[in-house]
DNA sequence: CCAACTATCACGGGGCGTTAACGTGA
DNA sequence: TTCACGTTAACGCCCCGTGATAGTTG
């Protein structure tokens, strides 16, 4: 059984981070001393790196939970549609840069297009963040 | 003059964007009605277009705050750090799209590399957000 | 006894969305 | 009067970081 000390240093995940995943209970500890402290084991270690791998790939906390918890949860579908977005937030990223390059170029000249900005017509703007 | 609503939808800003960003100082309107409403004018107009194409390139509204009110404020070298930074999130993105296809592929199998995550290694993790 | 560790509040932060409660204008 | 429009709080969201304060362990 260990710490929580101990099992930040090895995952690189803040005890913060372990307190907070525990009060929201996407990662309870194996148990709790008398006075509280969080004590893991090797199997809720296994299950935090597998909630570090799907949080690296930008799955939010709350989806994490249901695949982790959610025994029939479909992952490869889940799997699938992160990345896709994660494509499209690609996609996105490269479009930026081809707009940033432009202004680079030609100079910040905003009475040439008053029209707004084509990005926000093009996609839905706030959720490429 | 215009007021909220219109400048909201000329611009596809929210009524709520507009008060905050009056609320920290990032876009006055050009005045106020006896009852407080706000009126722009087209040079406001012009100066929310300038906000709107930095925020689109993801600047945070601080910097953007800089760039639209410091007069001799570096815009070209801020766009070039702004490329870069673009530049290193589609990279750590195409990383992350090559990982979940193999994940995709191989399944989820921690056992198989217990050391930790590689991405955490390569980068600092949350600033790729 | 002391250092190191742990705990539980509780606030902050970005960039707004979203009520709630209320005043204004035609 | 109605009714769309405007206003200012103030909370919610997401994922923790950062104290403050206090108890526990070795």
């Amino acid at each position: 059984m260990m710490t929580v000390k101990e099992v930040s240093r090895l995952t690189g995940v803040s005890v913060r981070t372990l307190q907070y995943y525990d009060r929201i209970g996407l990662l309870h500890p194996a148990g709790y001393t008398e006075s509280g402290y969080r004590l893991y084991d090797d199997a809720t270690l296994e299950t935090l790196q597998q909630i570090l791998l799907f949080r690296e790939l930008e799955f939010p906390l709350k989806q994490i939970s249901q695949i982790i918890h959610a025994p029939d949860f479909d992952r490869n579908r889940a799997l699938e549609q992160q990345i896709t977005m994660l494509q499209l937030k690609k996609e996105h990223l490269e479009n930026l840069i081809l707009f940033a390059r432009g202004i680079q170029l030609t100079g910040v000249r905003l009475k040439n297009k008053p029209d707004g900005l084509f990005f926000n017509r093009q996609f839905g703007a706030s959720a490429w963040r």
